[in-house]
DNA sequence: TCTGTCAATTGGTATTACCAATTTTGGCGA
DNA sequence: TCGCCAAAATTGGTAATACCAATTGACAGA
């Protein structure tokens, strides 16, 4: 019979982990302002200076960022298995930019099926919000906000498939997207055709999602992503990759 | 000629830094204690607050422990860094611990797929002698070194795959799950018939991979996975998604 | 010499006050 | 009506003070 040691709680490491939980649930997410202290103190139920204890801990880990007189954000790499220095360096090539792609593409049939086999009421309601914010866009001729709006729903998916390492990943993905998919958006407008079949797409992804399909969720997401894709393609993929194994074994070896 | 933007220094921030010149340089050693917390504010000339916030700080990144009524010491495991946010705050939260396994198990289909679409000469030749590193250590009833050969095989199948994002996210998930993997092992040694299950359902997907099988790799590496993470999951895992949803949608609107 | 109690020490929490930086709001002038 | 500026409000940063909680050390008694 052996006794394990109890370590006391700290209220400050307690409300730590509670705003961790709630960065990775997705209650706070990347970027966002959280309420101010006073209040957060507040709502805790704890003194200011142990709640100051807890997001200076946070912000020691580089979770958040506080300014003075402005506020305190979740980080914007939060979402950062992207973010350090490699992936970043390797971002200003063209054959990174596919393998990002592939990637996505597996990560949304990956959302979609979960989405289908696991959303909420709740869920549902906000899809279908972030839906409606979209085509909402289509009138607008901004690739910007479109790109935004689209963002928004695909990741409306990821969260409704729960799995909060997906969702972050996703995230991370995205912010790595922003500007190709901003640049996607403006040559598909070129194309007359596009947007009803953006719409098209989009609405048999909800429904099958909506209708809790798993296999057809994913099949719709990955005929969206073909088509999306098309076009954004350049590189003789086959070759480099060879290329690229015969020297990693070189290394290795 | 342009100017760059001064950003104000925090008591806090200029107190961590000098704690953490005095730890790297060894004035204080790991495992040493500090003087107490009034003294060191008087010393540095700053309120109590002040300098307990460059200590949560310090705390909050590994290098300093605290005890109450006991004093701080200067950690004995100053050596350890961390690069990825949220691989660290994954880490400390066993709730998600579920979601990483999924995600992995995801991941290891995909690689598992497109490495026996695209392996090359030499990926089958670094293959083969990681499945060989791996079966040589089943005399060995070191689930440390088990562990680390066993990574290395399914992160050489990640590298067959060819997308680099890909084999990044997989690292970044090797090394948060490492200690439970060696735990995984540990466990699996108590039933007998572990072993050769192991290493025939390794051989089967090497197998798939070598023979250029895409579907059947990924059945392969479902298979595996399942077996693998048979017994480790004990939450009731509906429920607790349920609730988590909920909470992000009053949050939101 | 060992054990128990008490005092001192030291970290943890809270309240209050005030300072510093940023944001917001309202008024005035062009 | 719009833009700019000043003042007010908000919000993070710092400090002082008080007190609580846990640990450590010293001393006395058995």
């Amino acid at each position: 019979m052996s006794y394990t040691r109890v370590e006391p709680r700290r209220i400050s490491d307690v409300i730590m982990q509670q705003l961790e939980s709630m960065i990775l649930e997705g209650s706070f997410k990347p970027g966002q302002k959280l309420p101010p202290e006073r209040e957060l103190a507040s709502r805790f139920g704890v003194s200011r200076p142990s709640l100051r204890e807890a997001i200076q801990k946070l912000a020691a880990r580089g979770l958040l960022v506080s300014k003075q007189g402005g506020g305190t954000y979740v980080s914007e790499q939060v979402g950062s298995s992207f973010s350090d220095p490699l992936m970043q360096l390797l971002g200003g090539h063209a054959e990174f930019h596919y393998d990002l792609l592939e990637f996505r593409h597996a990560l949304e049939g990956l959302s979609a099926y979960y989405a289908a086999l696991r959303s909420t009421p709740a869920d549902k309601q906000l899809l279908q919000k972030r839906f409606e914010e979209l085509t909402a866009t289509y009138d607008a001729m901004d690739p910007v906000l479109e790109a935004e709006a689209d963002a928004a729903f695909h990741l409306a998916i990821a969260e409704a498939a729960h799995n909060v390492v997906l969702l972050h990943t996703m995230r991370g993905l995205f912010n790595l997207l922003e500007k190709s998919i901003v640049d996607n958006l403006s040559s598909l407008f070129e194309r007359k055709d596009s947007r009803p079949i953006l719409y098209q797409q989009h609405k048999e992804l909800l429904d099958a999602i909506l209708e809790g399909d798993p296999e057809r969720a994913q099949a719709r997401s990955h005929e969206h992503l073909v088509y999306v894709e098309d076009g954004l393609l350049e590189l003789s993929k086959q070759e480099t990759r060879v290329q690229r194994a015969l020297r990693r074994v070189q290394t290795a070896i």
